[in-house]
DNA sequence: CTAAGTGTATTATTTAAATAGTAAACTAAT
DNA sequence: ATTAGTTTACTATTTAAATAATACACTTAG
């Protein structure tokens, strides 16, 4: 189970992981995901956000529950597929906004990203 | 006066935009920066949360205060130049990181941010 | 000296995120 | 039926960031 960063808040990365996870195929076998309390525990936090996370990925179309049976992934990924790419879109506008506010062009942030890869 | 983006913690954000004006010379003439309260009102912000930017940027170097008088920015900003460096390249981190736990490598964040440049 | 404009300090309050703890409702296996 | 494991729901508490409201100390201009 991969770890979450402690900088960032903790609900939306759950929800993160769990939609890479989703697209990559993770829960194909039985598209049945742990428990709530289970992944909590591998994560190291609360039931509560879990849950919280899952009811989001419910709302978006990436998984359903079964009271009482569990959580189960949905039969087209093609959401899931949908989903992480608005959420790279979402990372990359938001970094070129941050290198603006830090004095750099979209061009040169570009660039900088360039530099940064070949070392 | 530059906007404060309501979806990250405001206090390193001021941090970020005075760093960057101090290295762009904007308080060239006098050294001498806005009073407290007329900043946070600028920004819409509480004058305790700039006092605390303000000290942020005391201790790396950037800055003094006159007790009574003002805040003044240092003769030397190579420290300026410094601490945005050391800002850019926390980003550029924080971006490969969380691309990478949406699933891509260096190399496809890489050719991500291309793409995603040249449109 | 005085008054207005500064930085500084303190305490209390708000807000959002996450945690803690508990209970209820349902499913599935025995 | 019983039992264990599950989702779901609820209320209270904690935590960190930011706000609110004052008060104080100092500088500067008049």
């Amino acid at each position: 189970m991969r770890n979450l960063d402690k900088n960032r808040p903790v609900c939306p990365q759950i929800c993160e992981l769990l939609c890479v996870d989703i697209v990559n195929g993770v829960y194909d076998a039985e598209r049945r995901l742990p428990a709530v309390r289970e992944l909590a525990a591998g994560w190291g936090v609360n039931p509560n956000t879990v849950q919280k996370a899952l009811d989001t990925l419910e709302e978006q179309g990436l998984l359903h529950s079964v009271r009482g049976s569990g959580w189960y992934v949905r039969e087209d990924i093609s959401r899931a597929r949908e989903v992480l790419q608005e959420l790279r879109i979402e990372k990359i506008r938001e970094f070129f906004a941050v290198m603006e506010s830090l004095g750099l062009s979209p061009e040169e942030t570009c660039e900088f990203v360039k530099e940064w890869y070949h070392e």
